[in-house]
DNA sequence: GCCTTATTTCGTAATTATACGAAATAAGGC
DNA sequence: GCCTTATTTCGTATAATTACGAAATAAGGC
């Protein structure tokens, strides 16, 4: 949960997830969109992986990234037990 | 969004929330509650303020700390912009 | 085997975050 | 006015984050 939370704390992370929205991309694509050094994408590539955001296929020398929409779901959820009206059930979720 | 992301970021910020969510506590009772020094608390509660993810009201000496539900709201539609079907209508919400 | 392209890892620097205890501030009761 | 209680600010230390360019790795084409 705190690794999400870190993910999505970035701009330009969020800008990368934004991207990955709209249509798979490769790390060169991305870079051509987001003006920020392609060492340092990776290095936000590397949290969106960690915070299992994203995941990644290998297709020769290319990495595609995709958004991994079901974590967002596991996101939303946990924000409603933070939130929510009923009381909080179990802490380990913090 | 990232200063809401950001303070979400952080465990003992997230159970100050959980903390609130139960019930207002001023900033004595919630060091009760979480064991760091009062003041690195302070330093959570600015971080909390700053985000808008509580507000205080001062009673003499001691400050009462809530939870602002209606930015938790502005956090989840945020979140449906960031990952919804919806083509991506502005970038500054990023 | 060698070049090119795609991507990551490494070394480094600057900024920000987290933590503590001690001192400062603020309000109330006596 | 002085003491007590509640909370914050200050000074400081350490760790984490973000960034860059250069070098390393990986795969494919020739």
């Amino acid at each position: 949960m705190s690794d999400v939370f870190q993910a999505l704390s970035s701009p330009v992370r969020r800008e990368i997830l934004a991207l990955l929205k709209e249509k798979d991309m490769s790390a060169g694509e991305i870079s051509e969109q987001i003006d920020v050094a392609k060492s340092t994408l990776s290095g936000h590539f590397n949290v969106l992986k960690s915070a299992d955001l994203v995941f990644t296929v290998k297709q020769g020398t290319t990495i595609t990234y995709s958004l991994n929409t079901s974590v967002v779901e596991d996101l939303m959820s946990g924000l409603f037990n933070l939130f929510g009206k009923q009381p909080q059930s179990d802490k380990e979720s913090l």
